[in-house]
Order: structure tokens, then sequence, then C-alpha cells
DNA sequence: AATGAATGAGAATTCATTCAT
DNA sequence: GATGAATGAATTCTCATTCAT
């Protein structure tokens, strides 16, 4: 589940988890996604975590000291994954624009698939401030280098401040999410795996404008 | 409080609040209002809001039937008077951009002044996701309705969909009042009342380039 | 139950409670000194006490802020008692012996009556070590006093150190009272309401020779 | 640890202890000592033993089969040393008051050492209480033939009831040991080895008096 | 209209004990 | 002999809501 290979160890005796160990966390930790995903963070209780992880509720607190501490440790690990997913996504772009469009999908296809990150994050200004915070912000600071890098090049808009730019196309990015990815259903109340490709085109036309791009500026020029 | 002229009921007897009813109501609302902002909706209790209202428990009942129902009615409350806030803000513009400018003005003021809207919207997926959609829908008709004329008017770029621009906006707006206003504070710990100049401009030559904004297009032109 | 008129206020509200209020808070100190004496702090739970006192759990906290709380303001509710159970039996004595005699009466009578303080205190070391010296300081302190007075008036032998003879006798009560009153029981298990007198006096002589009372010395002499 | 040669019995397999084992028990024993000495027993558990031992959870139960098992070994072996010890300090002593004075020296000096005992034995009433009646009683009984003994070569006040008298000494010495002793330190929060000697010569007075010796009935006579 | 005592379901968390490895 | 992951009953405490006064 998580990408980077990290040594977890137990919360109660300190010491490194054994492989049956760490996967019984990683159950726990995949359950917990799956029920803050659906019950949000206050609905959700330890005993429903256990319970679809298929464990003992005592066997939460040998990998977690608290609900808290796993709803940060779910944040943290969604956030790696979401940025990781966006990374490849933007993979061979050869402009910002596209970049923003493989970034964008990267996005909303992990989100559709993920949920929990989402709702989660949403309602966690009182839970856990710091890990809110940190976040957004890891996602900030790799767009905002990604848009930096983008001005050098003289490929978008050089009067841009690329950290007010990042935030701007972050949380444009969590409501578009929001309303035409997660509020989506259709007739049958299936949620859609992706945002309809007009909504999607309307949005990149937006955000081609507002960075200016060079593309953007020569479909202007002609 | 409210702006609209209503007439509320007592949940109790179902009769029409008194004069006195009505300001009791009123202090019970101001004060959730206050408990909300400072922890959020799950942290906050009944007990609390009536604690701050100076009144007893017992009378919260008489006013509302749950604590969902105050949210709710609080929700629709901020709802209203932040859109005034911002039409008032937006009264004089006479181009799309500097109606921009005022709205985004107005929003900012209001959420400095009445953080809860933000804190609390935000936690609300679950507590009442269809008041959540109806304060952001809400607020995005309204929107739509203005890009839309301005459209029409050719003031901003014909190409964009309103209404997608408008969940592109919102979400900007929400992000950067968040990260630029909520969570900023001085060295002694104060909230600033207003977005740092340099930010709000940042963000408004970005929302200028994504409307394509006559003004803008004048700009490069030159 | 308690001597001194005292004005609760409960830890919810910290407002002062009504007379309803005032008895139910009675209700679930009483249910709590049953409890505690039968099963100790530890076997003890606020489930229990609430209960036995014919009222709800939660009920428990309205006028208790924590199961420690209310052990304190048992054990403080009873020392006064005892302290007093103490100084009425003494009333009267015109010796220190007679004084003697009259606190132990009263102090055996009342453990018997109400195991709970006993039992309680001794285990208290580790749950709020505060309030368990509290108990015995309160004790020793009047204890004290009485044998300095006794001393300045010739009574009993000046070479005393008041404080530690005070602590002496105590402790010697404390244990004649464990091993000759609570663990006491007939053949059907009915566990004695006073000491046998045959120990009772067989203590009160150490007692005399102890303090080297003038009766004690007057019968040494004969 | 325990000073009487025992051949002790795996709980698990029923069979005699090896070395090794033995070496083991032992460890799990002294650790138990003192997390029960720190913690007491309610708040010790047995992570933290063997955490302190050096052993894995699973290994405390080779060797003893509950907390409660190991709390009553840990009694009696304590009590084993402490009944040692006191018989140590009262070698070569010639009237019963020297006897008492190395008696209670013992004592002191075993309490300070050791805590465990005195901490643990005050609150395991509702533990196990025929473990703590066999503690108090092992010592009033070797006590209680002391005084005896002296009584029969006219050493002490030949009236005293020998085994009252026990318990009475036997009090003293437990709350003036918890006064002078556990609850006293330094200004930096150190803890004394023994106890002041003008409280220890005052409590010798008090005993001399108490039990009538020889040597104060001359000490009066003069 | 207002009060505030009472309720009890529900939550997080602890820890002695078991047992497969 | 030793290990440590797993268990789940039991406990303390919270708080939205009711209702008699």
């Amino acid at each position: 589940m998580t990408q980077i290979d990290e040594v977890f160890v137990s919360p109660a005796t300190g010491r490194p988890l054994t492989k049956r160990g760490e996967a019984t966390r990683r159950r726990i930790l995949e359950a917990a996604e799956d029920v803050f995903a659906d019950l949000g963070y206050h609905e959700a209780s330890i005993v429903k975590v256990t319970e679809r992880a298929g464990v003992a509720l005592g066997t939460f607190y040998l990998y977690f000291d608290s609900k808290q501490a796993i709803f940060e440790a779910l944040v943290i690990d969604l956030n790696a994954r979401v940025r990781q997913s966006m990374t490849e996504s933007m993979a061979g772009a050869t402009t910002r624009l596209e970049a923003e469009r493989g970034g964008f999908e990267g996005f909303f296809r992990f989100t559709a698939e993920h949920p929990a990150l989402y709702r989660v994050v949403r309602e966690a200004e009182f839970v856990s401030p710091a890990t809110m915070r940190l976040h957004y912000e890891r996602i900030v600071d790799g767009y905002a280098a990604g848009l930096r890098a983008a001005q050098s090049e003289g490929d978008i808009d050089p009067r841009l401040d690329p950290e007010v730019a990042a935030w701007a196309l972050m949380g444009m990015g969590e409501l578009i999410g929001m309303r035409f990815l997660l509020w989506e259903q259709d007739s049958e109340g299936a949620k859609p795996t992706r945002i309809e490709p007009g909504v999607f085109d309307a949005m990149m036309l937006f955000i081609a404008n507002a960075l200016g791009s060079n593309e953007q500026r020569k479909g202007e020029a002609s």
C-alpha cells in the first residue's frame, strides 16, 4: 500500500514489526481507508475499522496509538500516493499544459478510486490541522516548483506567482472533483470513474487561459 | 442577523415566535456561529452553545430540533450573508474583472469576520450533505449567471463554460482564503483581517488570465 | 451525610446545585461508600456506583468529574466524620487516658459502621496520594494537639514527641482495627460491631504505658 | 533473591526449572518488585514487568500463572526477607528494648531499600487478602513470641497481651515508616535512606514506655 | 418561555491472558 | 525455553436529547 519502503514500529513495544505484523498493519490501514471514505472521520469508529479488517478490536492498538494517529498515517500514505499518481500521469508531457492535463487526470483518477483522501482531509481541520496542512503543502510545493520551471522555460505567463497559482489550481481541482466526480452519479446511483470529458476540457481551457501558456497564446493569436 | 424577513415557528409548539422568542433564537444562532467557528461542528456541543448564548440547555430545543438543524440554519444564514457581502462589493463594477475583484474582496472580508462558514462547511460532508451542496450551489448559480452575462457582453472569453468556471473560481477562492487568511497569523498569533495585497493581486492576475477578460487581452495585445 | 453545610457546584455547569441535585449527589456519594467498601477502589466501577444509587450512568458525571474525584470527595467527607465521631466520644474525658479511650472507641465504632474509609485509604497511595496524606495529617494534627495539651497539664510523659506519638498511635489503631474488627467474624461470617473488650483493654494498657500517663504511673507506684 | 532454597516448577509444564529457567524467574520477580514499587499493583502491567526484565511478554506465563500469582510470590519473598533483615538486626541484643531498636532498624532499612513491600501490601486488601494477612501474621507471630519470652524473663511489663502489643507495634512501625521515610524527601526530591535519628529516638521512647521495659522502669525510678 | 436534572447509547482505550511459531 | 501477535471483555467518560417543573 505504501510506496516507500518504511520500517514501522509497534507503538506498544517500539520494536520493528515482523512480516506478519506488517501485513496486519496494512490490512488495518486499508480498512480504515474504506471506512473513513464511507463514513467520514467522525462517524468512523475503531470497531468498524477492525471489523472491516477482520481483526480484533485490541489489535488496532498494537499498530496505531489512536484514531487520530491512524488518520494521520492514512493521510500521509494517501498523500504520497496521490502525488505519485499525478507524477506518473505527467510523465512524457512536453509542455506545461500537457503536464497539467496529465496531473489532473492522475488526481481525478486517484480521487475516484480513493475518495477517502478527499473526504477525510476536508473534515480534518479540527482533527489534525498539522496533518491537513502537510497534505496541502506537499502538493503545493511540487506544483509550484513545476510552474516555476515552466516560467523559466518561457512556457507560461512569467508574471504569475507560482505559489499563489498552485493554491488556486489545487482549490480548483478540489471543487471540480467534488462536484463533477464525487457528487455525480448515474440513474442507478453508481459513481463515475472519471469526470465527464466535456467538463474536463472546459476546466483545461480555464487553466490554459490562467497560465497564459504558449499553446494558448498561439491559439489566441491565430 | 438574518437578512431576509422570515417567520420562524417554534419546533415545539409550531406557533410563530414572539418578539422575545425571536431574540432568543437569534442569540442562540449567534452563539452557535462562534462555537462552531472555534471548535468545528463535532467538537461543539449544545451545552457550549447555550452557555455562550446565556440560556439554559433546554431552551435550545425550543428553537431548534437538533444539532444538525441549527447547523443547517446556520449555513443557510451565513450563505445568504456571504452572498450579500459579495453582491455589495460587486456593485458599481463596470467590467467582469472589476466584479471579480469586488466579489472576492467581499468573500474574503466575510471569511475573516465569520470563519464559521468556512470551517463548518468543510467538515459537513457527512453531517448534512444536502446543506453543504446547497451552500456551494447557491454561490455557483449566481456566479455562473454573472459569467454568462459577461460572455454575452463580450467581456470575457466566450469559450468558457460558465458553470465549470464558477466551480473553479469558488475552489480557488476557498483554498486561497484558507491558506492566506485563516492559516496566516503574525508573530503574536493574531489573524489578519485581509489577505496580503500582493497575494490578492497575484490571484487577480490568475483570474484575469483565466477569464480571458477584455482588459486582460488588451493588456496582452499592447 | 456531610456535617458541614457546604455548597456544592455541578462540575459540568459550575452552578450551585438545586435541592434535587443536592439529594442526588448525596445518594451517589453514599452508594460510592458502599461500593468502595465492598470492592475497594479498583474493583469498584462507576456503573456499579450508579446502579447502587439508582441513577443512570451519565448522572454520575453531573456531580463528579471522575472516579478519582468521587474518591477524594468521599475520603474528605469520611475524614470529617470520623474525626467528629472521635471528638464526640472524647467529650467529658477528664484525663488524657480517658480521652484516648473515648477517641479509640469513636474511631472503632466509625470503622465498624463505615469500613469504606479504612479500605479505600489503604489502597490510595497510587490513586490520590495527596488525599491520602490529607486524611492522615488531619487526624494527626488534632491528635498531636491533644497530646501537647496533656503534656502542658502534666498529664502525660513530657519527654514524648507529640507528633511522632500521634503517628504511632494512629498506626496502632489502624492495624488493631484491621485485625480485630475488620478481619474478625463469627462462625456465621457476621462482622463484629466492636472490638472484643479484652483486646480493647489490652490495647489501652499499651497506650497507658506508652503515654506514661499519671494514672498509669500512680498505678505503677502503688 | 529468595533465601530459602526452594524448587520451583514451571506452571506450564509442571517440571522443575533448569538453572537457566531459575535465573529468568528471578529476573522477572526482581523486575516486578521494581515496577510494583514504582507504580503500585494496579498501575503495574505485565508488559512493563517483562520489559524491565528484558524478556518477552509470553515468557512471564512460563513462570507465573497470573498477575496475582506473581504478587503473591513477591509478597512471600519480601516477607521472608524483611523478617530476616529484622532478625539479623536484633542479633546480639541483650534486652528486649535493644531487640526492638534492632528490629525497627532492620525494618526501616529494608523498607528504604525495598519500598515495594510497603506499597504493594497496603493496596492488596482486595487483590489477595489471604496473602496480605499472611504477611502481617508472619511478622506478628515472631514478634509476639519475642515479647512473650521477654515477659517470662521479667524484661517487660507482664500485664501486656503479647499479640495485641505485636499488632500495635507493627502498626506503629508501618505509619512511622510511611510518614518519616517514604513521604520524606529533601529539597531535591531524594528519598532518605533512614529515618531521622530524632524521630527514631522519639519512637523508641514511646516503645520503651509502652513495653514498660526494665530499662525504662529503672530510668523512671531514678 | 425557560429551566436544568436525568438519561443511556456509544466511543476510545487498556491489558491480562492465550497460543501458534 | 522463548517469543510476540492477537484477543475481547471491561472501563471511563461524553453528549444529544427528553421532560417534569
